[in-house]
DNA sequence: CGGCCGGTTGAGTACAATCAATTCTGGTGG
DNA sequence: CCACCAGAATTGATTGTACTCAACCGGCCG
């Protein structure tokens, strides 16, 4: 991993999330204003990984949280068994690198290749005790990122493998909408042994569960990485049903 | 649900966590200062709830956020076919009332007798703004909600029904020590049928693995409450390993 | 061209869901 | 204090779905 120092005359850290208390319309701002995020970028780095990198592990000294800028890492957990279980996708503007007692909870993994602001815990708890403003977004970062995680255990709490999918597609599209990257098409940064480990099923799984949904005419898949959705109702009713269709 | 308002001499609202930043031998701490217990009572009043009421429903407007003093709720949500998933229980100095564009995005029941700390989003709101120490200690539970929400998310890509109770008693019971609740037994507030909503599984699985631990001698059940671990170490493998122990 | 990685598909099996009795337990009133 | 009752929990029999293991496909790279 390669660290430079911030250039002068980048706009800074962001983050962003759906606004907690106001209403929004499913769309995600940019929380912080061009002046916290100059405040911020005095204490950050700037880091890039390549695909594949792992940034950090479960368990090490946590002494610095991430804001990415480019590129998506997931963050996971190992289980006994050495199967990993995916926790979440990040993207730009999300933060990653949360702790418990000094020390990281999650493995983090780029799956694309990936820019970041490296913000020193020390410097940023500091930061953060200065500025209530600040400290706010922050919240609602945080209050997003819980919803999704229990969204994220609500899916997996689906008993049928279609179902999770559904859901999951839902969740992807709904998420690159609320980011203004919509286009008529979902995108995949992940691939499906990827998926697999999110919504706790196999690759088999998956693969099935993507061609039962394009066999019933759902979605059309253009090629691996590409999805697009057909029959949205459809999709919402099998994601929302964890029995199989009741015949008769 | 009855309204008064915070009798004078009460110590207010309070939050505890396990630090994020320090060592602390997995306790949690009352993250509050009494100074700020009081700024807070100020704004609050304390609501009273009896066992089995819906304090809110999910898409309600937002209108406060609670702080538990005594009792256990749940939060939940309605999948498609009537069925509840249990997103998480909150006990004592636990907030709930999240919310997303001015809605809560959970419902909660009470599943014992409650008394909380009711603060109107718009007090709260405007009192966490002015005080930074506040709301890092706010920012401070909600990375520990964050951490039980991929815990229980965790729990949930378990294939085996066995698996997902170990990890379950493993989860409660290092949550009553965390609080200093320990007491060499588990203590359970939630029926099984709540189990089996939070952990994925019906009710008859739930049972069968209650069982299933038992006649292995790991657990002990004195009553529907109170369940003591026998063999520590077999329960984590347990709980670790969503495979069946390979014959041979 | 061959190997490799990501993905698909097939056959058999194991596990939990379902549906349906029972049994157990704690609480209530006689 | 005990009998009774209702809800909670257990247990049994059957069925469905996803896992496992394994073979196979297809694009990409050397």
């Amino acid at each position: 991993m390669a660290k430079t120092t911030v250039p002068t005359g980048g706009h800074g850290p962001g983050i962003r999330a759906i606004e907690p208390w106001a209403p929004s319309a499913g769309r995600m701002h940019q929380l912080l204003t061009d002046d916290e995020r100059a405040r911020l970028a005095v204490i950050a780095s700037i880091v890039r990984f390549k695909k594949g990198t792992v940034v950090f592990r479960e368990g090490d000294r946590a002494d610095a949280t991430f804001n990415i800028i480019s590129g998506v890492v997931m963050a996971y957990r190992k289980a006994a068994d050495g199967r990993e279980h995916i926790v979440a996708f990040l993207l730009p503007d999300d933060l990653f690198g949360l702790s418990a007692e000094g020390r990281y909870t999650n493995s983090i993994r780029a799956i694309t290749a990936v820019t970041a602001y490296r913000l020193p815990t020390t410097a940023l708890r500091s930061r953060l005790s200065q500025d209530a403003e600040l400290e706010f977004h922050v919240i609602c970062k945080l209050c997003q990122e819980l919803r999704q995680a229990q969204r994220h255990a609500f899916l997996l709490s689906r008993r049928r493998a279609i179902s999770k999918l559904a859901m999951f597609l839902q969740m992807i599209e709904e998420l690159q909408i609320a980011r203004g990257e919509q286009k008529s098409e979902i995108y995949l940064p992940m691939d499906r042994s990827h998926i697999g480990e999110y919504a706790g099923m196999t690759l088999a799984a998956v693969s099935r569960a993507f061609r039962s949904l394009i066999t019933r005419g759902i979605i059309k898949v253009r090629n691996r990485r590409h999805v697009k959705i057909v029959d949205r109702s459809a999709l919402e009713k099998i994601a929302g049903d964890p029995t199989p269709e009741r015949r008769q």
